[in-house]
DNA sequence: TTGATAGGCAAGCCGCCACTTGCCTATGGT
DNA sequence: ACCATAGGCAAGTGGCGGCTTGCCTATCAA
């Protein structure tokens, strides 16, 4: 999505196996849907359809905090962290611990 | 709660109503149960019931983004930013987009 | 062209979660 | 003593979200 609430963003994070999905996009770029199936399966021992983490992919997606690229007939997913960004600071906003001189 | 689980804190963070209440709490401490749902109905115009109320602040105390004080019959509820800020890093670790020089 | 791979679409099931309702406890005022 | 206020407890309900199942499209290799 082009615009994506903060609402979408808090959603999209509301869910453990979406977190995983993000934790393993963190730590490798442009991964297609059978990478990540694979690689919840094997190093996180989740067992889940295609379907299921394909459509995790999409609440990500429209919250932006992942964009896809078409490829033939791989699609890549990669990590976006500007939605992170932007919420956070919601409740941040009057001090960092010691921003006081 | 004295643990709080990252998990704890999304999904204390899921709920627009919570995010309200935190709002709420970022911009004036120590709000009683009846200050917090009157403001919600007033200033944000949204109809919940007070247990409604009573229910999301206890969600957010068991992911430790409230505290509360008891004082004679009313109960005091203070925001807590500290889960905040632990789960944010989780995403963002590796670089500021101009880290690399 | 045939088959295999990578992915999408849509309907259905099921459990959880937000919210209500009703009743109960405790503190404070008079 | 009384009543009103501030809040808690517990059961019940409706809807949304996560996951499955089955079938379909598109790309690549032989």
């Amino acid at each position: 999505m082009v615009l994506a609430m903060a609402d979408d963003v808090f959603k999209a994070l509301a869910d453990p196996t979406r977190r995983r999905i993000l934790d393993e996009l963190a730590e490798r770029d442009d991964q297609t849907l059978f990478e990540i199936c694979t690689r919840l399966v094997t190093k996180h021992g989740l067992g889940l359809s295609r379907q299921a983490i394909s459509q995790h992919l999409a609440v990500l997606e429209s919250a932006g905090l992942v964009v896809s690229r078409r490829q033939g007939r791989y699609k890549f997913h990669t990590l976006k962290t500007e939605p992170l960004e932007r919420i956070v600071t919601r409740w941040l906003r009057p001090d960092t611990p010691e921003s006081t001189p």
